[in-house]
DNA sequence: TAGTGGTCTAGACCACGTA
DNA sequence: ACGTGGTCTAGACCACTAT
C-alpha cells in the first residue's frame, strides 16, 4: 500500500510550492517512506489533495522524474524507481562535491599567470585572440592524497585572484564575484598518465587517468571558464543520471 | 539584429506544439540563422505572434534551454549560449549514436550465457537470488577496428536471443519487445586494461580504458539491464551538458 | 518605471493502456 | 469504459534587472 504523505505547504515562503512538494517526496522516497516499486499517488488526487492547481502538482512530479526517483507510464501511472539514484548530478565543481561530503578538500596552486591568450584558448573562450587571460593549474587534495590535476583558462576580467582561490573553490569564488554559472558542457574521457602528471598525482607514468574536459557558461551565454582537468582513475569516477523525457 | 523567424504550426498533427516551435529554434541556432549571443524573442510577444498561449511558448523555450542552447536570465531575458551544444546527450546506446553518425557498427557476440544470477547480480538487477539470467559479453566494432568490449546482464524473461543481438544493437532489440527504458543510471570511470581486454581491444596491457557502469530501468521502474563496458581511450570519450534550473 | 522571466490558477480535451 | 498521464488555454500576480 502506498501510504498517504502528509504534506505542509508554506505559502508565503519564496521557495515555489511545485519545489516544497517536490521536496517532502523525495524525502520521503530517499527515506523509504516510500518504497520502490510503490505505486504513486495521481496527479489530480495529489492535486486535489494539496489544494494545489493540477500544473503545479505536475510539475512537482516532473522534477522527481527528472532526477530519475519516480517514472511515468502513460495510462497507468507513476511508481518509485526500484534503485532510486544516490547521487543526483548537479552543476557544481568538485570542491563543492568534495565539501559536501566532508572530504575536506585543499587545493595547491601550482601556478597562476595572466597574459594574452594563445589561438586555442582565445577560441575556446570565445574571446579575440590575445585577449588577457588566467591560466591557473592546481593540484586538488584529498584526505592527504592527490586526487586531480587542473587546468583552467579564464578571461583575465573576471578570473578570481590567487589568494580567493587558495581559500574558496573556482566556482565559489566566481558566484562570490557576481558570475552565476548556468550551463557546462563536459566531455569526458580516458588517457595514460604523462610523466609529469603522474608525478604531481603519486601515480606510475601511463597509469590510466579519467580526464574532463568543460566548458561553463554565465547566465548570459557567455563563456565563463574552460578547464582541462585529469583525475586518478583510482579515485573518482562521475555519475550521471539520463532520463527520456 | 535577431531575426522573426516564421513558424508553421500543424495544429493536426500528433507532434506536441511546444516540440514543433521548440524543432524550428533548435534548427535556426544550429543552422546560424540565430547567432550566438543574439537576443531571443520574450516569451509574451513569441506567444503572441505564434497565437500560443504562453504556457505552451515557455514549454518550447525551455526545452531549448535544457538542451543548453538558450539561457535565460530573471529580468533581463533570453539569449542564444556562445557556443551552442553540438552533441546533445539522449538515452541511446552506442549502436545508436554511432549508426546514427554513419560509422556502420557491427558486433561480435563473444559470449551468451543463461543461468541463475550470481548475488551480486541479482541484487543489481533486483531480482531474487538465483533467478534466471542472461550473460552477453559483446565486442563492438566501428570502422573495422575494435571499439568497446560490452558486458551486460539481462532479466531472462525479457532478453534478445543471440541472432536478434547479433542483428540490432540491444537497446533497439528491447524496444521491438515492448521494453521501453526510461532512465538510466551510469558510472563513468578509468582503469588500466586487463590482459584478456587488452587482447580483444588490440591494445597494450595496462593501457587506459574508460569504463561505463549503466542500470537501465523501464517505464515501470524496474531494472532492465546492467552493463559493464570498456571503450579505448583512443577512440571514445561521453559528451554531457549540464544545466543549472 | 518598464520589461522580463518565474510561478500559479482552474479549468479543458486528447492519447494511451488496461480491464 | 475507465483511469491515467500529456497537452493546451487565457488569464493572473510576483520578483528581478536595468534605465
Amino acid at each position: 500500500m502506498t501510504p498517504t504523505l502528509s504534506v505542509e505547504l508554506d505559502r508565503s515562503s519564496p521557495v515555489p510550492l511545485y519545489f516544497q512538494v517536490a521536496q517532502v517526496f523525495e524525502k520521503a522516497i530517499l527515506d523509504g517512506q516510500l518504497k520502490p516499486g510503490d505505486r504513486f499517488e495521481n496527479e489530480l488526487a495529489l492535486a486535489s489533495r494539496l489544494s494545489l492547481s493540477r500544473p503545479t502538482t505536475r510539475r512537482a512530479i516532473q522534477e522527481l522524474v527528472d532526477k530519475g526517483l519516480l517514472v511515468r507510464k502513460r495510462g497507468v501511472g507513476t511508481q518509485v524507481v526500484q534503485t532510486p539514484v544516490h547521487r543526483p548530478v548537479k552543476l557544481t565543481s568538485l570542491f563543492d562535491d568534495l565539501a559536501r561530503a566532508g572530504q575536506e578538500p585543499a587545493t595547491k596552486v601550482l601556478e597562476y599567470a595572466v597574459g594574452p591568450a594563445s589561438d586555442e584558448i582565445a577560441e575556446r573562450l570565445n574571446l579575440q585572440a590575445g585577449s588577457e587571460v588566467v591560466t591557473m593549474r592546481r593540484l586538488r587534495m584529498s584526505g592527504g592524497q592527490p586526487l586531480a590535476l587542473m587546468t583552467n583558462y579564464l578571461p583575465a576580467s573576471i578570473a578570481p585572484d590567487r589568494d580567493e582561490l587558495e581559500r574558496a573553490g573556482l566556482y565559489q569564488s566566481l558566484r562570490s564575484r557576481g558570475v552565476h554559472i548556468r550551463l557546462a558542457q563536459q566531455r569526458i574521457g580516458a588517457k595514460a598518465a604523462e610523466r609529469d602528471e603522474a608525478k604531481l598525482l603519486d601515480e606510475k607514468p601511463k597509469a590510466p587517468l579519467l580526464v574532463m574536459e568543460r566548458t561553463a557558461f554565465d547566465d548570459s551565454g557567455r563563456v565563463v571558464e574552460y578547464g582541462s582537468h585529469a583525475y586518478r582513475a583510482s579515485r573518482y569516477y562521475f555519475d550521471t543520471t539520463l532520463v527520456d523525457r
